[in-house]
DNA sequence: CGGCATACCTGCAAGC
DNA sequence: TGCTTGCAGGTATGCC
């Protein structure tokens, strides 16, 4: 998936098209994705009129004129496409005039402005959800989600508080959406070979303390936001079967600085290292072993 | 509770 | 060329 860049370039595709749209019809192709859809969902979507497209960590929230909010999460493989029909279109007609719909066309809702947005998910592990907007902090997904690494909330004491005090190596905590929700196994590596931290340390040894945060804790507080507004501003990042609303195939893969290097050199100025491969709690890790240090290992 | 492995599903690239 | 294998950005669950 789509990380929390993708996720929000995404957001930004879509909020202009469904904003004050009314959903005049919803033709769902298959009972589930990853888990069933709620019951009577396509019921319950048709006739809302869509207030906002909001997003909290990976989740997009897109906020309906009857209080409640439609939750979607683009699994691995989730992506949107916009097309445009006619007025008089039905959704039918859409896939019809299209010829045979697309593969894994899970879901199509159709404007009333004559758009249709499609989503696409091969592997089907997203999910949508409709939460009453009151309840959100109680009821659904979203509970439980840590502080947004782009927030407010999100200062090097915060972050110090979040990591100290824990035996987990400093990636798995990254990757623990429950502390920080909306960084993936890219991005992490990223921050981290920005931060000059070695994955393999513990999460607790690179904090410090809350009052008095380590240098590491402090450059990795800067470099998260710094890496996720870098992939925003370049339109999010896109591997094999992420796309833009647009269908553009996507953009960010040429400048991932570790990710996927392995057996590359590293890419800092005057390191020597060559970018090496681990594995950690099954997935993979990219880092430089020179400039990444490795003392405190979690092993 | 914390930490880890596993499952979910399909597509694709690499290797034979 | 065709088959098999391993790997892929996600979260949820269960086990110790």
């Amino acid at each position: 998936m789509p990380e929390l860049p993708e996720v929000e370039t995404v957001r930004r595709g879509l909020a202009p098209v469904m904003e004050g749209q009314t959903i005049v019809g919803v033709d769902l192709r298959r009972k589930d994705l990853r888990r069933p859809f709620p019951d009577n969902f396509a019921e319950r979507l048709k006739g809302r009129i869509i207030r906002k497209v909001d997003r909290r960590a990976k989740y997009l929230v897109v906020g309906l004129d009857d209080d409640n909010s439609l939750l979607m999460h683009l699994g691995m493989s989730g992506s949107f496409r916009i097309s445009s029909g006619s007025e008089t279109d039905a959704p039918g007609a859409f896939l019809h005039k299209r010829g045979a719909p697309g593969k894994h066309d899970h879901v199509v809702l159709w404007l009333d402005a004559g758009t249709f947005v499609t989503y696409n998910d091969p592997r089907r592990f997203g999910s949508m959800d409709l939460i009453a907007t009151g309840s959100l902090d109680r009821d659904g997904p979203l509970v439980g989600l840590g502080i947004e690494p782009l927030g407010p909330d999100f200062t090097p004491s915060r972050l110090a508080a979040l990591l100290s005090g824990r035996q987990t190596s400093i990636k798995a905590a990254l990757l623990d959406q429950r502390l920080i929700a909306g960084l993936g196994n890219i991005y992490v590596c990223e921050a981290l070979w920005r931060s000059g931290i070695s994955p393999l340390r513990s999460a607790g040894s690179v904090a410090g303390s809350t009052s008095r945060p380590f240098a590491a804790l402090r450059r990795l507080a800067v470099a998260i936001p710094d890496v996720l507004m870098a992939a925003i501003e370049a339109g999010g990042s896109s591997l094999r079967n992420h796309s833009q609303t647009d269908g553009r195939p996507g953009y960010f893969q040429h400048s991932f600085d570790v990710y996927g290097r392995e057996g590359l050199p590293c890419r800092k100025p005057r390191c020597r290292g060559t970018i090496a491969r681990a594995t950690q709690n099954g997935r993979s890790t990219f880092f430089c072993p020179v400039c990444q240090h490795s003392f405190q290992r979690v092993d």
